[in-house]
DNA sequence: CATTAACTTTAAGGTAAAATTAAAAGCATT
DNA sequence: AATGCTTTTAATTTTACCTTAAAGTTAATG
């Protein structure tokens, strides 16, 4: 049981238009002690929220009618509900950067499948973030973090949580690997990590990616990041 | 939207009793716009199945009560889903050369884990080769993609998926086949060719085409790449 | 059916790109 | 100014890819 931290539950909203997936993820949170609510759509999940003030709502992106993004937005928009945390849930392979763009105000990205030890690790590190007495409230905006499988991105910590452990990355080399993990997938190419990584005017000379890559490597396993010669790397995933 | 080949989009039934997985699967395969019927048991499944009448059914294999391979003998002995398409699901590492040797009647194995791009290209493999009235080959949105029959070219991330299996291609092969595939049936000369994938200055014997398309004829198969004597090389499906 | 031109196939270097390693240069922090 | 960490460079090794060369095959033509 760790819902409770001391005395009273933390409250959780999940919204999913899928009565399954909602019955999956609430029977995992309340085993842990949680105070669990849900709704299958957007408009009633604001209605909820209004209500009962859940310390942190999980929405998921592709829903019918009134979808993540939006339903995002109008929570962000009332007054009560401008601090609590918001994850958006999505199935993995997604472009991220396209939905960070959208800055909808999202903490956190999960990605399904979502095993339930991992569901209440991310649960548990998000409340963290919640903390009341922290009233400076940072987490404002965008997107904070994005879980990719085993490794979970965090831009506002700059460290990255790898099989449950956490790593602290440095400067370059964590925004090397938060850009490949933007768009999963995808390879970027030398000039892109340089323009994106490094800015502009800069002026690297080419093996320094090379250099980042291998420490990246080295921290998280070989099999993440994958060369594809004469045009760049990628985030596999 | 892919499901949909002119009008009606083609339904698909998932069994897993790992409710998750069900999840991660039908929200792929709905963003395609695929009608997804779900259910965790082999009985319910052949009820819906009866009902239904999908076009393909994706049956795990690990069930507890009535497993995968006991249902998908159940369907067969339907005469009305004679010629339903199965697949199995299994884990990875699972030996399934002795479920092969059930010979239970499916059509294909998917294995766990599989990344988004790779099921849906394996669902549309599936359907266009046990469904060849389906010949509409509508390109979905993603402008990185292209589909020709078997054969999915991804720009984005270099490499192709073949009958579902991702490969990744060197640079040149990659942009020989996508510059073949741009325009499937059109001849391209040798030069067209050279200019294209070489550019205009670099000098490269002629041979050298010859020998990348060896190479992606092996990774492919035979019957793509045709060579009309003569005049130079086509893709053709 | 011999000739020829065009394509296929194979294997062996050559080479450019990337990996690796170590060390130097930067930068904070104490 | 000394320490410890990050970043970059420089030098070397390794790798994967590309090209070529050489021999084999095919198909058209007289």
């Amino acid at each position: 049981m760790n819902g409770m931290s001391s005395n009273p539950p933390s409250k959780i909203l999940l919204v999913d238009d899928e009565q399954d997936i909602l019955e999956f993820l609430s029977y995992n949170l309340r085993k842990e002690g949680y105070e669990v609510y849900t709704s299958t759509n957007g408009k009633k999940a604001v209605e909820i929220a209004r209500n009962v003030h859940p310390q942190l709502i999980i929405l998921d992106v592709m829903m019918p009618d009134l979808d993540g993004i939006e339903t995002c937005r109008e929570l962000r928009a009332i007054d009560d509900l401008k601090d609590v945390v918001i994850s958006f849930l999505t199935a993995r392979g997604e472009d991220y950067s396209q939905i960070a763009g959208f800055d909808a105000g999202a903490d956190d990205y999960i990605t399904k499948p979502i095993k339930p030890r991992v569901l209440i690790s991310r649960v548990q590190a998000l409340l963290r973030r919640y903390n009341p007495e922290n009233k400076t409230n940072k987490n404002k905006g965008n997107a904070n973090t994005i879980q990719l499988g085993q490794i979970t991105i965090d831009r506002e910590a700059y460290l990255i949580i790898h099989d449950g452990t956490e790593i602290q990355l440095p400067k370059k080399e964590f925004e090397l690997l938060a850009l490949l993990g933007s768009k999963p997938g995808k390879v970027f190419t030398r000039d892109e990590i340089l323009k994106s990584v490094w800015g502009d005017d800069v002026v690297v000379g080419d093996r320094t990616i090379d250099v980042h890559v291998r420490k990246l490597r080295e921290k998280l396993g070989e099999e993440y990041i994958k060369t594809v010669k004469g045009v760049g790397y990628k985030f596999d995933f």
